[in-house]
Parts: structure tokens; sequence; C-alpha cells
DNA sequence: TGCGCAAACCGAAAGCCTTTAGGTTTCCTG
DNA sequence: CAGGAAACCTAAAGGCTTTCGGTTTGCGCA
């Protein structure tokens, strides 16, 4: 025991175990962690703000894959739609860590770059200052109600009742296999063209 | 000890104890409930199936605010707009469940007969059976993206350093008080004006 | 070169949580 | 009025988070 030759553990490794587990479990404690890089639980505290600082690692690594570049496309609304279908398959690549994620704010500096950015574009395409917010929120809201749906996609609509509810039932049949995916198309692309609608007529 | 006189608990009161502890801590604990109701931790397990079960309790609770009765109104797209805002309310109501009950499925039978009559108002509508769950779940992906928003509402967006992202900054000051509100209207009522056009025009 | 401090890990323990098992008293039904 | 079920309790197992102090190693600086 003491301190070994060459360091055992550092954030990269504690966050890719972390995410792993994660995404086998839905859930993941400092010890297995601990377990899985063959060091004692307290070891693990040496590197990491505690089990809230792991759970912030996780969401800088998942938000890691957003890609800011979409934010410079044009038009400014097929910059947006393309941010956010990047933001949302972020989510998708760990759909179990969004429970975990959705919880508290994003602090990242990078995903706050990209807010910057989004805030520019939408200045710059001709929307009043306090109408930016309101506009990026919903499509946040979007993005993130998506994640959601994505986090739990089985589950989400065992029918335990056919007989109660047999039109559901039907509808639940039929729905094709990325209902998902088309239920997130159906929201963007429906906002966008309802925010452009209202930018272009000077409704907002 | 032993049995007393006077049941000191049921699944009512131990539902209404958690909710208040949510509502003040934004999370809750068996043995915080039992201290509350005067009762040692384990009696609570005689009533509720679990941790788990109590959160099911929760949900339950939560959803039976959810006015169904909205679904009635006409035409369909009103009937889906007040449905959504009364869903988004029931949250609104106890912002500190949503990260606890947007983890799991809901199978509460009230819940689920207002799923059933929004599939006969869209079928009624004219939607083809494979666009209905598509068209909800979008909806519901609004719904629950807003309400995640709000249970976060100011910690979301605090900004350490607002030299780095200044516009992002004046935006945010900008924005009206209720820019949760603000962008929930603006992703409803543009999504359910696309829907609407789609439906119109028979490109669904 | 050698000294001392910082870094990295371990062992132990406190204090929380969930859950179960078994005991005691009271209620209710037949 | 007898016996089982219901409602609560005590106790305890086992997990988790977090902290504290100890031990060994690395590294910078004199």
């Amino acid at each position: 025991m003491g301190r070994p030759r060459r360091p055992l553990l550092d954030r990269e490794r504690i966050t890719t175990t972390a995410l792993e587990i994660v995404d086998e479990q839905g859930e993941f404690s400092v010890p297995q962690i601990a377990k899985r890089l063959g060091v004692q639980t307290a070891s693990v505290y040496h590197h990491v703000d505690g089990r809230d600082g792991i759970v912030e690692l996780l969401r800088e690594r998942v938000a890691a894959a957003i890609d800011g570049a979409t934010l410079e496309r044009e038009p400014w609304d097929a910059a947006m739609a393309a941010w956010a279908r990047s933001y949302r398959a972020a989510f998708a690549a760990h759909p179990r860590t969004i429970p975990l994620l959705t919880t508290s704010p994003v602090r990242a500096p990078k995903v706050l770059a990209q807010y910057e950015h989004a805030v520019g574009r939408l200045l710059d395409a001709g929307f009043a200052l306090p109408d930016v917010m309101p506009v990026i929120i919903a499509l946040e809201n979007i993005v993130l109600g998506s994640a959601l749906d994505m986090a739990a996609p089985e589950a989400m609509w065992e029918l335990a009742d056919e007989t109660a509810t047999p039109r559901l039932a039907r509808a639940l049949g039929a729905a094709p296999e990325g209902r998902s995916d088309q239920a997130f198309e159906l929201a963007l692309t429906g906002y966008l063209d309802h925010v452009r609608t209202l930018l272009d007529t000077d409704q907002l």
C-alpha cells in the first residue's frame, strides 16, 4: 500500500468507467467504479468532487459529442435544426444517462459557448433580444423531452390491460419502428416552421 | 407497542407526506416519512411496495391533477392544446417531483384512459393509425421537456463567467419573467399548427 | 545529493439509506 | 370467544456516501 509507482486513477478513467456502468445498469455508485478499477472506494474521492462531481463529469463527457459546428450553417433555422439533432443524438448515444443529467444545470464551458453562438445566430437573424431565450428554451424543451422518451422507450408503454384501452393498443401496434425519431422530427420541424413564420411576419 | 387502537398509517397519508418532503427538499426517504408521521421506518413498508412503490403513488397523485375533460373540446387541436397545458400544469404544481417521475413509465389507469381518449380524438380527426402515436409522443415530448425546464429554472442558467458568454448573458437578462411559459406556448402552438397543416394537406 | 512537502492510495469508521425477519398487541370474523 | 389477520415495533443485514488519518512514493528546491 501507499502511493503506487504509476497512478491508477484519473478523472478520465473514472468518467469512462462510470459511463460504462450507467450504460449497463442505468445507475452507478462509487464502490462499483472502484471495484472495476481495482481500487479502494476512498481512493476515487481523491480525484473527484464526490458523487455529484462524477455526474458532472458524465454530463461533460456526453455533451462533448454535441457538434457545435452545426451552428454555423445557413440559414439560421437550418443551423438550429442541425444543432438540435446533434444535441439529441449525443444523448441518444447514452440514453440511460438522461435521468441522471436532466436533474441539474449545464455548466460545461463548451456547451455554454454553443448557447452563446446560438444566441448570436438568432440575434443576427433578426430576433428581438427578449425573444431569444424563449426561442432557445423551447428548442431545448423539445430536445430534452425527446431524450427522456428515448431513455424509456419500451417500458414507457407497457399496457397491462389492453382491453381497457383498445384504440391506444392498436395505435401502438401500428406505430412505426422509429416512432421516437419521427415524433422528434415532427415537433422540431413544426416548431421551427412556426418560429420562422413569426419572425418573417413580425409577430414575435 | 403492538397494533394501535386506530391505524396511524395509510397510503394516502404516506403519499401526502412524501409529496410534502419532495416539495421542500427535492428528494425523500422512507425514514423521513416515518419520522414525520411519528412511526418507525419499518411500519411504512406494511402499506407500500418499497420506496419505488411510493414513487409510483407520487406519480399517480401528481397525474390526478391532469384534467381529462379538456380532451372533449372542439376542435381536436384545441383539445390537444388544452390537455397539454393541463398536463404541464399538473407537474408545475410540484416541479421538484419531476426528476423522480420522468424516470419510469406511466401505469396509472386514469392517465392511460386519457391517452386512449386522445388516440380516439386524433383518429376521428382523420389521422392515419400509424401516425397517431408519433403525434402524441411529440406532444408529450414538449410537455415533459417544459416540465424539466420548470424543475430547475434558476440554477439552470447560472453563468459563472459572464464575460465568456456576453450575448447569452444579455439575452438572459432581457428575457421576460415567464420565459418558461412563453417557451412552452411557442413550442406547443408551433407544433400543433404544423400538425394541423400536415393533416389538412394530406402530407402526413 | 538530500530534505520536505505534496500526491496517491489504503483502512477504518460514521452515518445515512433500503429492506427483511420476527415479535407483540389489537381487531375482526365466524 | 378463539384464531387468524392487521398494524406496529425492535433488530439487523448490507449497501451507499463521505471523511479522517496513515503509508508510501514522487518531485521540486536548496
